[in-house]
DNA sequence: TGCCAGGCCGGGT
DNA sequence: ACCCGGCATGGC
């Protein structure tokens, strides 16, 4: 046995999940309809406005190149229907690394990936090029629906300020952190992430000096 | 207007 | 093992 308390439900990090859920409610993640349409967003939203990124999927659909095969065969195509995404040439060369990957060794079948093991999958994703800690977290979690905890900038941010890690914590230690203090479950792995992105747009952008307002109470300035 | 957005890579130290 | 410049569009 552990320290108490570990997954009981009552750590800071679940009391604040608990708190931001009350306040905002569920969140839907993730936008997209689709495990394939989801993992593209996870790509095309990397340091990028998930408005932008949507757009770059909406061009997408309406080439009818939503579809792994079709996407890489009509490769060409993809930095301008991309473009509003941002590194539109960068992430058009991710996505090409992505459906190559994907292709070949599951056929573009989304099921087919998620048989293997959780740590499996996201050793290989982390081998694509262009495919980083939170793009395959975000892959296992939202596409494939494993327990992977995504770790993004704000989440960062908001657990520093409140003096809970270091504002330089690696990846990996703060997505340990946060799992080991967090009930062990998909829905709130889920979940937390997406209601981290709400409240961090709202009250924790980079600069933000002071969020009073903020339901987590009073942050610190810059962490 | 400048800063920010749901990162990641590659070269340098 | 870090550190940093580059990548690029659109909103406020």
């Amino acid at each position: 046995m552990r320290q108490a308390n570990t997954n009981l439900s009552n750590t800071t990090f679940h009391k604040i999940y608990k708190t931001l859920y009350k306040t905002y409610g569920p969140q839907h993640w993730w936008p997209g309809e689709t495990p394939f349409e989801i993992i593209i967003g996870a790509i095309l939203t990397q340091n990028t406005n998930w408005r932008n990124a949507s757009r770059a999927i909406t061009n997408i659909k309406a080439a009818g190149l939503l579809d792994p095969l079709k996407l890489l065969q009509q490769r060409r195509r993809v930095p301008a229907l991309i473009k509003t995404a941002g590194f539109y040439r960068t992430k058009a060369n991710y996505l090409n690394a992505f459906l190559e990957y994907y292709l070949t060794n599951y056929d573009g079948n989304v099921e087919k990936m998620a048989q293997k093991k959780t740590r499996t999958i996201r050793d290989e994703l982390l081998a694509v090029r262009g495919i980083g800690p939170e793009t395959a977290d975000a892959i296992l979690l939202y596409a494939l629906g494993k327990r992977s905890f995504v770790v993004d900038s704000y989440t960062r941010r908001i657990f520093s300020r409140h003096g809970m890690v270091g504002p330089d914590i690696s990846y990996e230690d703060l997505q340990h952190e946060i799992e080991r203090n967090l009930p062990k479950e998909i829905r709130i792995y889920n979940e937390f992430h997406a209601l981290i992105v709400r409240v961090g747009k709202e009250y924790c952008r980079k600069n933000e000096p002071l969020c009073n307002n903020c339901p987590l109470g009073k942050l610190l300035p810059r962490a």
